[in-house]
DNA sequence: GAGTTTGAAACT
DNA sequence: CAGTTTCAAACTC
């Protein structure tokens, strides 16, 4: 995994919270990080803990958008830097990254073909006080007509997009930003996107021996791609400023460490009356840059290719029913490349307050993965949608379509306690989603950025992790949703935001570097990045579970999955301690007899037979869920107390019926409960050795 | 490991 | 809502 120096991970919140600010620092080089060029064919698999670096987020692009931005843009080695309507922004330090435009994605007018081309910014890049990002020295080789080097401002009004880069040099950017806005017809142009809340872009981390190439292209509304250069028209594009500002060292010199803030204020697309929610979305890209090396991409969208195993449908299932206000949990299934998406069919409306992600995987083969935005009519479809409602205060209905298959991260949570997160780290094989065409897009495939594109929603994981621990209070959203924090590493995923009236009120809320970003299309849709430490399950190595590729070719097999905290309960009293297997023979896991099931979670390593609580079967589980909930929509709630650990109000909240234990035995809950009190508080916590 | 006990969950 | 059945964990041997 990469990591981002603790100094480095440190600044990221502030910095992303800052729009206004634009910071240029420069960082010690950390020792650690080596330059490291990757063939783009052999690159790397990202291990486990390795965090993807980049990661677009795209926002669905009418098809007339995004052919014209791929017609127009074309790889050059000149730096580009073209920002659309604010949707998307694409960072490539490396040489050409000619994207290649999927076949499908011609095809389908609606499939998610979102950034054009990577593009290399050979001119580095300043960063002015004015929240501009200004490429120097930019040939426009696109087709947009880049101007010469002056630099190029690019003004968004309302729309702000911060990038910083911190980190290895040498690897691309890529961002894509997911529409906040309703989708915005063409014709309506900029014009559309007033009242859209900011968008931040926060790349963190590149080490710029080297000089940084970046192409920062977003893709406009009008799917215009504007070269670096260009002032005139990113100025009548939404962008109000952009200007990137680097510094950039000679190779030879030692490393530096060059945060880049971009900061664009997108108006993107007037929100629309309907939804209250105004679509704050941004994508915060981390990436390493280093000049010489080929970009590394990491991609969500992954195909099964490589995976005989095919999982019915990515989704990224949040069960609501434990803590109905926490954000999070996605479940990212894979798809298998060739069959057409799987919508989940998952009748059940949730009462759970919790989100529901659905990630699906973009076929495999298209180049589209890389910046492709599926259109939001079609892909909308195949996408699950899950309507959470009920006992949780918050509800929201988010879907995500991820394109990685075998990487695929299933994030589920099935009762309102636990979000789960699965991180899935893209295998090398499957990497190839990335790349549209290997063989033309040398910079891509080395290049790692992690583009999630679906119709509907976007999901960016985790980019960076820093090993320092660097506890953060997320605030709120809301009143109920927390995270807990005790993470000795930092993530940052990229959820869906809530448009959700109560909840966006609270956006500003947002514990520092969580980046907001309006979904695409949808408009109503967004993404949160959040700071790793939110979840503090995915740092436990014991319950999240980064699935390699192959972990999904064992159909049998174990169901990895992350845990979320309970609520109520540290992450560290909840998260660390692993559950039980369970026995089940004959409730299918599917009752609450079933303390996983009863938990929230799927199974994992049990030893149940029939098992049902997993992703498999999400669909029974989900009606399971709702049937749980129809008979008592209290049942997922936490039997224990939320009181705190010590304190005497951690007792069960029903009570038992006990008849012939005395309540002396752990056939009682308020026994085992208190007893989990006494071990809890305990000096020294009789915990399983993970 | 098999069998028993127990009480919550599910069912009627 | 009460009684019964089902179920899986806890417990015993």
């Amino acid at each position: 995994m990469d990591v981002v120096s603790p100094e480095l991970n440190s600044l990221l919140p502030d910095e992303i919270m800052d729009t206004e600010a634009i910071v240029i620092e420069d960082l010690p080089p950390e020792p650690s990080m080596v330059p490291v060029q990757m063939e783009s064919e052999e690159a790397p698999v990202p291990m486990e803990t390795e965090v993807p670096e980049i990661i677009s987020m795209s926002t669905a692009v009418t098809p007339t958008q995004r052919t014209q931005a791929l017609t127009t843009s074309t790889s050059t080695d000149s730096a580009l830097c073209s920002i659309s309507s604010g949707t998307q922004l694409l960072l490539t330090p490396s040489s050409s990254t000619a994207f290649k435009p999927s076949t499908s994605s011609a095809a389908k007018p609606n499939s998610p073909v979102v950034s054009g081309p990577l593009q290399k910014v050979t001119a580095p890049f300043t960063i002015s006080a004015n929240h501009q990002i200004i490429l120097n020295k930019v040939a426009a080789s696109s087709a947009v007509d880049a101007k010469s080097s002056g630099a190029q401002v690019l003004k968004q009004e309302g729309q702000k997009l911060v990038v910083t880069t911190l980190g290895k040099a040498g690897q691309p950017i890529v961002l894509t930003l997911p529409h906040t806005g309703t989708k915005v017809s063409p014709a309506q142009g900029s014009g559309d996107t007033k009242a859209q809340p900011q968008y931040k872009v926060v790349t963190i981390g590149s080490r710029t021996d080297l000089k940084p190439v970046m192409g920062v292209q977003p893709v406009s509304t009008a799917s215009q791609l504007l070269g670096t250069s260009q002032h005139s028209t990113l100025q009548t594009q939404q962008l109000k400023t952009v200007q990137i500002a680097k510094k950039t060292q000679a190779s030879s010199t030692g490393p530096m460490i060059t945060k880049f803030i971009i900061t664009k204020p997108l108006n993107s697309k007037g929100v629309s009356g309907q939804t209250s929610v105004s679509p704050v979305i941004t994508g915060r890209v981390l990436s390493q840059s280093t000049p010489g090396t080929p970009p590394r991409t990491i991609t969500l969208s992954e195909t099964l290719s490589t995976t005989p195993q095919t999982i019915s449908s990515s989704k990224i299932a949040i069960s609501p029913l434990k803590s109905p206000s926490k954000l999070t949990v996605v479940s990212v299934a894979s798809q298998s490349p060739s069959s057409p998406q799987k919508s989940v069919a998952v009748p059940l409306n949730v009462a759970l307050g919790q989100q529901i992600l659905t990630v699906q995987q973009s076929t495999p083969t298209s180049p589209a993965k890389m910046v492709s935005n599926h259109s939001a009519p079609q892909a909308m479809k195949p996408v699950q949608t899950m309507a959470v409602g009920g006992v949780g205060t918050s509800q929201f209905k988010t879907i995500f379509p991820l394109a990685t298959p075998p990487n695929v991260q299933q994030i589920q949570v099935p009762g309102s306690r636990f979000h789960y997160v699965r991180l899935v780290t893209a295998t090398t094989g499957s990497s190839t989603g990335q790349t549209g065409s290997p063989s033309t897009n040398s910079a891509i495939p080395t290049a790692k950025p992690m583009v999630v594109n679906t119709a509907a929603v976007r999901m960016s994981v985790p980019i960076v992790s820093a090993q320092t621990v660097k506890q953060v209070v997320p605030k709120p959203l809301t009143s109920s949703p927390q995270v807990v924090t005790t993470s000795q590493t930092q993530q940052r995923l990229i959820m869906p935001a809530t448009p959700l009236p109560q909840i966006q009120p609270n956006l500003t809320n947002l514990p520092p570097g969580t980046v907001l970003a309006p979904a695409p299309g949808t408009g109503n849709m967004g993404y949160a990045v959040l700071p790793a430490q939110c979840f503090t399950q995915l740092q436990q190595s014991t319950f999240v579970t980064l699935a390699s590729s192959s972990s999904f070719s064992t159909p049998t097999g174990v169901q990895s999955q992350a845990r979320l905290p309970l609520n109520g309960l540290s992450t560290s009293d909840s998260a660390s301690r692993p559950r039980k297997p369970c026995n089940c023979t004959k409730s299918q896991c599917l009752k609450l007899y079933c303390d996983c099931f009863a938990n929230g979670e799927f199974c994992n390593n049990c030893n149940c037979t029939n098992c049902f609580n997993n992703l498999e079967h999400e669909t029974e589980r989900l009606k399971a869920i709702k049937a749980c909930l129809d008979r008592n929509p209290e049942a997922f709630k936490p039997k224990i107390g939320k009181g705190k650990e010590g304190e005497s109000d951690r007792r069960h909240s029903k009570g038992c019926n006990c008849k012939r234990s005395g309540c002396l035995k752990n056939y009682c809950e308020c026994y085992e409960a208190s007893a989990e009190t006494i071990r809890l508080t305990s000096p020294l916590p009789l915990r399983l050795p993970v």
